[in-house]
DNA sequence: TTGTAAGCGTTATCAC
DNA sequence: GTGATAACGCTTACAA
């Protein structure tokens, strides 16, 4: 009604129309002088084969110029399909997620879909309120970039059937797609350029190891000196229990005070790097001149520090798109067979690596 | 049916039940035995009164046991409430935006809410595009951090009677809520700090005149700049079309090469800033000790940077929080007096500023 | 090819 | 105080 008023005061000829969500399917419906369920099977390029061509036309016609815009929640009631990703991410407001999440979004637009982002600060509590509140809103299926390797929540995923998706991250035993960077190739590059440049005292900062980069990472570290014929001294690797500045801090303190003395570190991340630098500059240390750091992840701005930090890298932002792609496959056929990706690290050489002091 | 099956198959003490959006209003109701409307009322805090105390217990007893969750996309087809909000915002991978994200995020949760995410890389069409896709998902209202000084989009949201509240930005006429940060005062800091240290010939690579903070931070200069009685050298104006680290580049190596000479750079944002940084060291010049350089936001990590920047600073999650409050209260009562706030600006002195050189 | 009718899970508006 | 009923806007067997 109301939208039949609104066309009748535009004049003929004035199109595109501005969408208007309250022109609803009857209202199309009745302007094109067919059913309802015509009008819907026309409007939906599923079904438009099943109606005529001409009144196909007419109605699409129709549609366009009375600005119809379909209604997405009542759409989702009856379809059961919400349209809706949850992302679950520790915090947004670490600079490693922008562009994944902007990955996961672009690809979920194409079709269609939107992100639910949710930050859980690596709280389970926390990660359990926005995953209920996410199941509340329906959501289609998760990507989750903060699960740790054994967690009840990707067992009531799996249980329940709901598409998940693991990124960063893998965990056991629930056949998961995941996309991740290769980690102990990555630290392996780290390594292969530390040794290169003369270091032998190299020391690794653990990031935490019941999640599955921290874990995975620190194998990669002992496969890699072990390959270039260097022993892992334990008094040289450090466990940091939160990829965090202050944890980074920490370590790279007690590394340099406590331990036995070394020429290069291999952060876990690049949030335990940039806590090296704090600790070194505390400490008086110059890096790269007395002690090389190299970090992982590569985050946004992380070559404007000084010095710039040398980081394993990976692509972000493709990381998020294989993700949303991935997530949209098991939506779509959940029987499908998951994926896993591992995409290729590659070693970014900056200021803050440089041979060791005589 | 499933519901009363999976219900059965727990035992009677066995509390809390896991959420099961399986379970509909319906199972409840014939779980307490009474009609789905009743367990309605019970259900919603606003009407629970309507119910006596006894079965209002028993149906929430019974729905809390069947781990029941109200579907989201029912109630809001009935009672047109998406509780959902639309965030229009740059790019998400600029790390202004994350924390002021969350707050918003962090806000809207408290009521119920959640915020989906658009990204418009400050582009009008794709802005249009996103904006579209939101109303069709019927979002309840919009927190808007693009909008230019004049706009198409916030024209027909006004019209259409949508709340908005717009952050860090500033339009005119529409009398939609703000919160943004002082932005004069904030400029008035930076050139009093440089002032007070000996400098006269300040510079200023303005941010894009078409947007509220591009303006009125140059505005501020001018004003600061007359009030220490230092005259505005326009050779010493350069105008950035975006707030880009490239843009930023471009106009210092502008002011370097082709200007009269200056011995600090008041920059319209941090991204700017960063750019100065760059042309400084392409151009071999040193900061502090040859030109100051200030920036605006105080982005996370710019303290990170050689030299630390110095920034003038806002607090960015307050404003996601009290951008997410006025949504809300927009969405709550229409008719609500549109507040607008600005948050007052600090100045975070680093190493980026020193006396000029002799 | 098109129309009919039912229903997705909730809530608002009536009666009782 | 509680129950019956309709409706939100759309999709989809099924019937014609």
């Amino acid at each position: 009604m109301g939208a039949l008023a609104a066309a009748m005061r535009r004049s003929e000829r004035d199109t595109p129309m501005r969408p208007d969500p309250s022109v609803t399917l009857k209202d199309v419906a009745a302007a094109a002088g067919v059913h309802p369920a015509t009008a819907s099977r026309a409007l939906n390029p599923q079904t438009r084969l099943l109606v005529s061509p001409g009144t196909a036309r007419r109605i699409l016609a129709v549609a366009d110029s009375l600005g119809y815009r379909p209604n997405a929640v009542a759409r989702s009631l009856r379809t059961r399909r919400s349209h809706t990703v949850g992302v679950l991410i520790p915090d947004l407001k670490n600079p490693l997620f922008p562009p994944i999440v902007r990955g996961i979004e672009d690809r979920l637009a194409e079709d269609g879909y939107v992100a639910l982002i949710g930050n859980t600060d690596s709280d389970d509590e926390r990660e359990r309120l926005v995953f209920d509140l996410m199941r509340a809103r329906h959501v289609d299926g998760f990507v989750m970039a903060t699960a740790h390797l054994r967690s009840r929540l990707l067992a009531e995923a799996a249980a329940a059937r709901i598409p998940v998706v693991l990124v960063n991250r893998h965990a056991e035993g629930y056949g998961f797609p995941a996309v991740s960077v290769d980690n102990e190739r990555g630290i392996a590059l780290a390594v292969a350029h530390l040794a290169a440049l003369g270091h032998r005292r190299i020391a690794h900062i653990a990031g935490p190891q019941d999640v599955s980069t921290g874990l995975s990472r620190y194998r990669g570290f002992c496969t890699a000196m072990a390959a270039h014929g260097i022993p892992v001294d334990p008094a040289l690797v450090v466990r940091a229990f939160a990829y965090s500045i202050e944890e980074g801090d920490r370590c790279c303190r007690e590394l340099l005070t406590a331990g036995p003395g070394c020429t290069a570190v291999v952060a876990g991340n690049d949030m335990l790097a940039v806590g090296c630098y704090t600790a070194l500059e505390a400490l008086g240390r110059e890096c790269p001149a007395e002690i090389s750091v190299v970090g992982f992840n590569d985050m946004p701005f992380i070559d404007k520090l000084r010095p710039p930090l040398t980081s394993v890298s990976f692509p972000h932002y493709q990381v998020g798109t294989e993700a949303g792609r991935l997530v949209l496959g098991q939506i779509g056929a959940r029987n499908e067979r998951p994926e896993v990706l591992y995409l290729p690290p590659e070693l970014k050489v900056r200021g803050s690596t440089a041979p060791p002091p005589q």
